[in-house]
DNA sequence: GCTCCAATAT
DNA sequence: AATATTGGAG
């Protein structure tokens, strides 16, 4: 046993420094090989480094949750890695989601040494799971030549290896939403026309990813651009926001490092949300809202799991008990669909944001407005829309208002090669606008459609507040910002440093 | 013999 | 639907 102990290296990933030397300890006593890692950025680096040698992950909760849960997918999926998850009773949804992604083995916190006296189970765990990794990989020829016909036995002879090992026939390779962000970034910097699969594999530096690998996911992208190009965008905000290929998902890296506005992009994943509760993936702060779908210079955001279509969405969240609408206030209706800028303040004298709510005929139904500390919406007129219930329930949706700089004046919807959100081209503020512009954007960031929408009531003496709303909570918003260059690997980060994008 | 790519197979 | 494999062209 002791020999097997040995041999199993372990990866120890916590924030929580006693925790790390605790474990750090104990698996050194029981003859573990351990690396430790205080931050998931650490962490990511030392995977990459050493992921051949690495036989199990230990890892918290909260910080599996910061790297984004598909990395527990592609750890296990890919490189078939197990994880021990140690957590705190105060994330159950976390839990829960991380449940989804496949077989774990939890330890809960607060744990102590005497927890350890039963670490074989863990051993156990991390041995077996190390055995069946050798297994899966090297089938005796032997004992297959016992049980196959010899007219399936000549087929297999085609993977017989050296030493009569025969290996055991290849899984089908799996793009994780990681791995496509990986591709994007390699296609980034090569360039689509000059990008081809043999460069995209040695940029993507990715284990066991061939180029038969990269050809075939090359091939499908290339078509999914054609029909996206093929396509015609007439019908609004339509049906593209069923595809998410190209999109940025989770927000682990994106197509076109140009739609970062600022230097500092914030980010939020629904992987801190409840998962009713699948929201907002990126907002940006200072200015706007984060990514444009071109360099237009008006505000942006960007959902995800969000339908257009029959299905309102209900974009907002919490984190374990709390609800979590500060960020992620924007879009929460229950029977249309709505999106409201979000993370904005104004002066609100020159420039006041605004919310829209649209049909499913991507029609807008009505608008509302901001200021610091409130919400209210407007009616618009009654040839748009002839609804005699035409306010928004602003303690809904907006509560939580966030609160930070904002000097764009005026939003239209547009529908970007990102997604949805509010760009340029309405000539819209407090006080002083009688139309509401709406534009429709493509992926070159041109507005290939507009449509004026006359506005009555938007002085600001005629605004009604709400009292919902509140101010938003500092340290919960720190919490919820970690700038992007801790969801990337090292040598991403490098690539992005070329590009100048970090 | 290798790469790319479109077509085709699984 | 997604990924793997094939076969022609360069």
């Amino acid at each position: 046993m002791d020999c097997e102990r040995s041999n199993i290296n372990v990866l120890v990933v916590d924030h929580d420094k006693w925790y790390l030397a605790l474990l750090a300890n104990i698996l050194m006593a029981w003859q573990y090989k351990v690396q430790t890692a205080e931050d998931a950025h650490q962490a990511l680096v030392i995977l990459r480094d050493s992921q051949s040698t690495i036989d199990v992950i230990i890892i918290d909760l909260y910080i599996l949750g910061m790297i984004g849960f598909d990395f527990q997918k592609f750890i296990q999926d890919q490189f078939q890695i197990p994880i021990i998850i140690i957590f705190e009773d105060k994330w159950p949804s976390l839990i829960s989601k991380s449940l989804e992604i496949g077989p774990t083995h939890f330890i809960s916190k607060p744990f102590g040494a005497e927890d350890f006296k039963d670490f074989k189970d863990i051993w156990k765990y991390a041995i077996e799971a190390k055995r069946k990794k050798i297994e899966s990989l090297l089938v005796r020829s032997e004992e297959l030549q016992e049980t196959e016909h010899p007219k399936k036995k000549k087929k297999k002879k085609e993977y017989q290896g050296e030493g009569g090992f025969e290996v055991a026939k290849k899984s089908k390779f799996v793009w994780t939403t990681y791995l496509h962000n990986l591709f994007l970034l390699a296609i980034k910097q090569i360039g689509l026309d000059k990008a081809v699969p043999k460069k995209i594999l040695e940029i993507m530096n990715v284990p066991n990813l061939t180029r038969a690998n990269v050809a075939s996911h090359l091939q499908k992208y290339r078509i999914f651009l054609r029909n996206v190009a093929e396509e015609r965008i007439v019908e609004g905000v339509s049906q593209r926001n069923n595809t998410e290929f190209p999109y940025v998902k989770n927000g682990l890296a994106f197509q076109d490092c140009d739609q970062v506005r600022l230097g500092k992009s914030r980010l939020e994943t629904s992987d801190f949300m409840d998962n009713n509760g699948a929201s907002t993936s990126f907002s940006s702060y200072d200015v706007g809202q984060g990514l444009m779908a071109s360099s237009f210079s008006s505000s942006s955001l960007l959902t995800r799991d969000f339908e257009f279509g029959e299905t309102s969405y209900q974009n907002y969240g919490s984190i374990g008990n709390d609800p979590f609408n500060h960020i992620n206030h924007g879009v929460k209706n229950w029977s249309s669909s709505s999106i409201l800028p979000q993370n904005v303040s104004c002066d609100t004298r020159n420039n006041n944001p605004f919310g829209i709510q649209i049909n499913n005929e991507s029609e807008i139904v009505r608008i509302g407005t901001m200021n610091n500390e409130r919400f209210n919406s407007v009616d618009i007129s009654d040839d748009i829309v002839n609804s005699n219930n035409s306010w928004f329930n602003a303690g809904d949706q907006n509560a939580n208002m966030n609160f930070r700089p904002f000097v764009n004046e005026n939003f239209g919807l547009v529908r970007g090669e990102f997604g949805f959100g509010f760009g340029s081209g309405s000539d819209v503020r407090g006080g002083s606008g009688s139309k509401f512009q709406t534009s429709l954007v493509n992926n070159e960031g041109n507005v290939f459609e507009n449509r004026d929408f006359p506005l009555h009531k938007l002085d600001g003496n005629d605004m009604e507040f709400d009292n919902g709303a509140t101010s938003m909570n500092e340290i919960e918003s720190n919490q919820m910002e970690f700038n992007i260059s801790n969801y990337l690997m090292a040598d991403d980060m490098n690539l992005l440093n070329e590009v100048g994008k970090l």
